[in-house]
DNA sequence: ACCTGAACACCGTTCAAGT
DNA sequence: ACCTGAACACCGTTCAAGT
């Protein structure tokens, strides 16, 4: 009595059920397949591979997140309001947020973003190389930030294993470390999102400013990485 | 004829090496045997599980780079070349990269660096509360930095397969991104990272100035996070 | 203490057979 | 077109047996 018939989505909803409830090591074609109540090889006939499968999860729980975007509001707050909008996968769907990071999508679901952040980017002032690179950074720190906040914690980790607690630092060795050790174990995750983000903000900002002016800015500053002379 | 006995070293390295060679995906506890000449459950002499093996390899990739630190130049130098510091593993274990990355280390291995740089943020004046979400935000942008630049490319993605090349890309439905296509499509991974190392470190040393003389600013700039106002 | 083969409970995917 | 069981070539790890 199949109450519904298989389908590439009803897969993937599956499978990003099973990775939400056990973890993205539990996940098998055959869980996938029991789950549903079919044989494993019927997945085959919807999905090629489960590469694929992976991809198409990673496709879904980027594509189901709130993307609101007004584009009369300061290129700022489009900025945050984007950015925040990323940091919802790791709210809503912690344990795919590692798959939906490590695959790069080549679809509609991972163009749409880029395609608004861009037009954001484009809005505050930067000419196309500018406002590419720019988008690269935010996303590395979105990126890496995500990464933090999931912890890539092994299934189910004790919150009890103190990993840096005060007990087990050398303090000699590592004196910075054992005297913030209370601080370096605790993160509002929110919180440190939000600071950095504003640092990233105001930097962007800065450049804005400056860049309206001068056009070849950007390709001097850039041409001289990898030096190693300071900033003063 | 054993040449050499069997270690946790030896293993670790082994690993590694195929790693290299042939992808993360390869690896299999069989696999690393079979290099090192010996039976499957010869390693659980040395080694208790895979999970465990594969902390060993972070750990030994991350304490094989190269952590120069001069204390008495400029923080900002200090902080430009632990962040390079930190580049080189792409460089020099692209494949290992992921692992390093989605472990977190809680040995000496991880602990140096992390010493080091709130050593540097702290002498740059910053207190310690901000040193250590200073560093989480340099970190992020690390990681994201790192896991763009590696591609987490499965195995041997052929260089020919254009992701977002021009002809693919409905204009209509992303002018941005298509007309964008020959810079989104080419990155020189080393300009980028310093492009965003730059902002950051301009987005710090503005705080390093601000926060000289008063205390409380961090905690409040902070505290009015998730307000949706913009920064004019 | 260190090594090991056999065995167990799993994998992803191919193939040939069914409807 | 869709489903499927058997089979193949793998996994990580336990266990009991060796030295």
């Amino acid at each position: 009595m199949p109450t519904e018939p298989l389908s590439r989505g009803r897969i993937v909803a599956a499978a990003i059920d099973l990775i939400e409830r056990e973890g993205a090591d539990a996940i098998s074609m055959r869980r996938i397949a029991a789950e549903l109540g079919v044989g494993v090889m019927s997945l085959y006939n919807h999905v090629p591979s489960k590469d694929a499968l992976l991809n198409g999860v990673a496709e879904a729980v980027l594509s189901e997140i709130e993307f609101t975007d007004d584009p009369d509001a300061h290129w700022a707050d489009r900025v945050r309001t984007q950015a925040r909008a990323f940091r919802q996968i790791a709210s809503h769907y912690p344990r795919s947020t590692m798959l939906v990071v490590s695959r790069q999508l080549h679809s509609a679901a991972g163009l749409l973003p880029v395609e608004r952040a861009l037009a954001t980017l484009r809005s505050a002032g930067f000419d196309g190389a500018e406002a590419v690179s720019m988008l690269r950074v935010f996303i590395a720190y979105i990126v890496g930030s995500l990464l933090r906040e999931v912890g890539v914690t092994p299934a189910f980790a004790p919150a009890h294993t103190r990993t840096i607690s005060p007990v087990g630092v050398d303090a000699a060795l590592f004196p910075e470390v054992s005297s913030l050790a209370s601080l370096l174990d605790e993160c509002d995750h929110e919180e440190e999102f939000e600071f950095g983000l504003e640092m990233l903000i105001q930097a962007a900002a800065a450049r804005a400013e400056r860049g309206s002016g001068e056009q070849g800015s950007r390709g001097q500053a850039s041409r001289q990485r990898g030096s190693r002379e300071g900033t003063r």
